[in-house]
DNA sequence: ACAAAAGTGTTGAGAGTACACCCATGC
DNA sequence: GCATGGGTGTACTCTCAACACTTTTGT
């Protein structure tokens, strides 16, 4: 069945359900969404956050995680759900509702599939965004608000990196998505302190003095994968 | 249509949408949720979660806010949205996806409707509960957990208070949801440093020393539902 | 006067914030 | 040797936790 057969066959009283996935990941010192560009209507040209229906026999978040990997080619990487937005005429062919999850995708992540139709789908920084189709701007404005708010209580903040990182590469991508510069003393103190990461015994190699590389250690992944508030 | 019906009349594909309600209050010195015993299978006899199915032309919201005046002739009460739960087979009959909300009641407010049943609609300490059908039993845990949590950054806790209240009984209340008892001057300073509650001038009496009466303040109410995460 | 509940301050520990210079490497 | 980014410590403020007695009323 084709998503647009959807909108035709039934009249029985059931609404549409669909998941949205809104793709968080840090590129070129900026924090960017994955968007499609909708080809048939409603909204043609404008742009959509990936998503569709879901398929009678998967769970919710086994929905979003095929979206995901159709989309990015990517698995096992942090997905929360974050609020069902259901107005009722926020599609205007049918009632759908819609599940929204946030997934966070490492910087390195190489995303091969978002790149084959790059005229159609691409990376848009959440501070400077298209024309958005549905209430897609809301989701993100949504999306947002909680990253931001998660990255202050949780370790959601080292998705955003490779498995080895370097305190400066850690404090960037705080500040990226914070938008707002922190002190660098402070930032370690903190980060060191909380016992959450520890240094691999590499260091990276560039301009200036080499930096030690870090990764999350094992129990602390366990812990952030805890605070996933549910299941 | 009956809800029965709704299981009958089609295979186009579509999921059910149901939202079910949380409600919490304070009763007897104990966090309780107002339950309702089923009369028609999957689960005869079992305990649910008030809800039902959302019609076409209402949001989730409007929704759930339904469902909580039909049981307990409320409006205007705390009300958020929890999570959604689409579990394949968490009905037997059919794919059913829940949009779980949680509604926070004063103390005093008289529950009529609730009690014009009382073998089958009836009020359960969150602390011993019965049998529970479907996954309700995930969505309490859920529902308490989040309760918890939203009482220490937002001021969700004087939802179970009526309009005026001594500090005593506020702190009875946080001390009942959270399941631990608190500093009696620890809490007072924290509460009144906060600047969201005014005292109202009057006194209660009873037993020893009259007591001061609060109110919230009315901007502090504009805080806390600005703090709702969405919309 | 006494029972019962309301109300009130101080101290110590830990966390957060502000702030400026030296270090190791590549070229 | 100099440009580049990495790495470090201290003092002040504020918040949080622990802790016990006095005040006001009704009977």
């Amino acid at each position: 069945m084709s998503s647009t057969d959807r909108f035709l066959t039934c009249d029985c009283g059931r609404p549409l359900v669909t998941v949205d996935v809104v793709i968080f990941t840090l590129r070129h010192g900026d924090l960017q969404v994955l968007l499609i560009r909708r080809q048939h209507p409603p909204f043609v040209g404008m742009w959509a956050i990936p998503g569709g229906f879901i398929r009678l026999e998967e769970t919710l978040e086994e929905a979003a995680i095929r979206k995901l990997e159709e989309k990015t080619g990517l698995r096992d990487v942090y997905l929360e759900q974050l609020f069902t937005f259901g107005h009722p005429r926020r599609d205007p062919r049918d009632r759908v509702i819609t599940v929204a999850y946030m997934a966070v995708i490492p910087a390195t992540g190489v995303v091969s599939r978002a790149t084959d139709d790059a005229e159609n789908v691409r990376w848009w920084s959440i501070y400077d965004l298209p024309p958005l189709a549905f209430d897609h701007g809301d989701i993100l404005h949504y999306a947002l608000t909680r990253l931001r708010y998660k990255l202050e209580y949780t370790a959601v903040g080292f998705e955003l990196l490779p498995e080895q990182f370097t305190l400066t590469e850690l404090q960037t991508a705080y500040e990226i998505v914070l938008g707002e510069s922190l002190d660098k003393r402070n930032f370690r103190r903190k980060i060191l302190s909380a016992g959450i990461i520890e240094p691999t015994g590499r260091y990276r190699t560039g301009e200036g003095r080499p930096a030690k590389l870090y990764r999350y250690r094992e129990d602390a992944v366990a812990e952030v994968k805890a605070r996933r508030l549910f299941p």
